[in-house]
DNA sequence: TCGTCTCTTGACGTTTACGTCAACGTCAAG
DNA sequence: CTTGACGTTGACGTAAACGTCAAGAGACGA
């Protein structure tokens, strides 16, 4: 069964480094798709030399991103929330009522999935329910 | 915004029959669409000739697999799921246990899927909520 | 100094979910 | 009877999200 992404994750001190194997070997999943999601502007890693460096920012962005993708958002709707989190505390009066504005729009996109998520869910445990009622009516 | 997929859709009676055209324009998706998800196993339209012709039956899947999309679950996922409508109400012992244990498998999953969803939605709500202190925290 | 490991950057391949023609059949309207 | 309007089947193209090499740089123990 797939597991739903945590919210922390353990071994965590602030200034905690990860290599990318360690970070890959973490979360499951490979080098290259980290180093693609660098490319995409999702991750920020430092450089020591020519070498990535992870940092806990990079590891909770990492978080929120597959937590995404469990759900079906693209990597550029990601990139658009993530990027929303570091503006937060930025900008002036107008910048932040368009944020303000976009942050509802996506919540309430969020909450239609919901709703779609909710009415298949129901209907998987409705079909279960049936299958177990005839069971439990059959011979022998 | 995107909308979420509805329970029902008016203009339903128990024989209705629909053209690919209709169909599509009804739920905004190409014909090419249509062919695709038929060829997948997903639909299953009668023929009139060499013509299409959609049943209730297909308009509802058609519901089910538009809804199972919007959330990220994978065609073949959804074919699995509605394939299983269909086979909850035959088998005998054997097949209707196994059946269910792949039900709840599911129903596991989906459920995993909510709480990242949660989580997400939580997140996102949070960050315009901190955007709209600090927009009534700011001078003039 | 010599492998061996792990890292790096290309560059091309692959799967999913369709889009986009092309070429052809068919059926009612003019 | 021909002209659209709508249908059909290929066949190839495409974007997203990586997979899979290949070739080389850097550190490190024997």
């Amino acid at each position: 069964m797939k597991e739903s992404v945590p919210d922390t994750v353990p071994g965590r001190s602030a200034d905690r480094s990860w290599t990318v194997r360690e970070l890959a070997d973490e979360f499951g999943v490979t080098t290259r798709t980290l180093r693609f999601y660098e490319a995409e502007g999702l991750l920020a890693p430092r450089r020591v030399g020519t070498a990535r460096v992870y940092t806990p920012r990079d590891h909770t962005r990492l978080v929120l991103i597959l937590r995404g993708k469990r759900f079906g958002m693209s990597l550029p709707e990601i990139r658009e929330i993530i990027g929303m989190y570091d503006d937060a505390g930025t900008g002036e009066r107008g910048q932040l009522a368009s944020l303000i504005g976009r942050l509802d729009q996506i919540a309430a996109d969020l909450r239609a999935r919901q709703l779609d998520l909710e009415r298949t869910l129901l209907e998987v445990d409705e079909v279960a329910d049936q299958c177990r009622a005839r069971l439990a009516e059959l011979p022998q």
